[in-house]
DNA sequence: GTTCATAAGTCGTCTATACAACTTCGCCGA
DNA sequence: TCGGCGAAGTTGTATAGACGACTTATGAAC
């Protein structure tokens, strides 16, 4: 394996497992030189690859440091629906339906891919824009990664804002669909009858396990999902 | 500017322009070495990054070449919608409603972000899958980007196939929305009453411009969008 | 105490060189 | 004619050294 890269699994390695979280210093280059017996040259390569990819970032004079939790994939964004709404100017309010832990049974273990009766958390909150009910979201998390999910208040913080912050974003799959709202869904979406909504699921990995699996509904009509994809110089 | 930078730009640039195409061969280090006077170092992160950017490709031994049209965006797959369906074993078939050279008016003008009168295609096809409706494409093409647009045979090469051959793809943006078909659409897609549709916005951009605007209309009880990110080390 | 100059640390870039691995192609011999 | 060998060209990686720009901390001068 090429030492520059044998150098950024080494950090990668130190992110997954918690060692170094968001903000923390990486050794500079001098000490990666030192640690792995390197030219700076190479050490060099491996953090500015890392800063490529958005793991670390780096600031001349100062040092290089683990990034915020994720400026975001690439492209759909996987921001907070709270900061989304108050950047357009709204009031933002959350209801939580439910938060209880769960054994998983044979519908919900294949979601988290994992064996019937592992322990997980299932959490149905309702986010509103401005008095409007605006996304339903309903997730199954495993408890593993995130033992005290069931004793948030996720009235002041979000599923996604706190996962984010316990366990590193390694990979997002999305699936969107449109789809007839059932009775509940329509009730608790405040939905005149025939409106369609648009239904993504997301699922989420970290520390190389698929860590949540969520359904994202929205109003049809008072939802866009944006994204977009450029290449530069 | 740094070198590296200013080696990247002018083989960006030739792509733009077109005097570089995929699958042409791009300099090689040593050329590159001589060109522009630097060491072959620079040359080297110069191609290397731009192999990172999907630019070009690279093969020991060989050379470095332009990379094929696109290994598609990062997410969002820009795929062929037939060979997407070919790939589930399915027959692809297209029903080309209309395609004709119309001039922008006030409606049209601002979807391609033109001043109105400038010449522009307007064509309308409906995609099967195995003798089911499965997208309708609405899409708006800047004449001046691809002249023969009108002339094309869409039930042999799709729109996108077409415009990522002759237009280098730069930047594309996606929204996507959940709403409830007219009646003409609910024809086109053979959709029985109450069964929403889920509309993509596709805007894409070439040699600087927005060339593209299409409106992909599928039912949403038969066609799920899908996405994935993920860093890798 | 405040302000400014300096030094150390850090990243950004560039050069020159080296060796290894791979591809391609031509040449030579069987 | 066919096969194989080797040379030339290309990329991949690594080293050692250099200079510049920026950040931060230290300490001196006011």
């Amino acid at each position: 394996m090429p030492r520059y890269v044998a150098i950024k699994q080494s950090i990668c390695d130190a992110v997954r497992d918690g060692r170094l979280n968001p903000g923390d210093r990486v050794p500079s280059e001098a000490e990666l030189v030192q640690q792995f017996d390197v030219s700076r040259m190479t050490a060099n390569r491996a953090l500015r690859e890392l800063q490529a990819a958005g793991v670390v970032v780096r600031r001349a004079g100062s040092g290089s440091f683990i990034a915020e939790p994720k400026p975001i994939g690439q492209m759909i964004e996987i921001r907070n629906i709270a900061e989304e709404i108050r950047e357009r100017g709204h009031a933002y309010r959350a209801r939580v339906i439910q938060n209880r832990e769960e054994r998983a049974n044979v519908e919900t273990a294949p979601l988290l891919e994992v064996s019937v009766g592992t322990k997980l958390f299932h959490s149905i909150i309702v986010h509103h824009e401005a008095e409007f009910p605006i996304q339903i979201e309903e997730r199954f998390v495993l408890a593993s990664i995130a033992p005290d999910y069931g004793t948030l208040d996720f009235t002041r913080m979000t599923p996604n804002e706190y996962l984010t912050r316990i366990a590193p974003l390694e990979r997002v799959e999305h699936r969107v669909c449109s789809t007839m709202p059932d009775e509940r869904m329509r009730g608790m979406l405040g939905l005149s009858d025939g409106e369609p909504v648009l239904q993504m699921t997301r699922r989420t990995w970290s520390r190389s396990r698929l860590v949540s699996h969520a359904w994202l509904t929205h109003p049809g009509t008072r939802f866009e999902l944006s994204a977009a994809f450029s290449i530069d110089d």
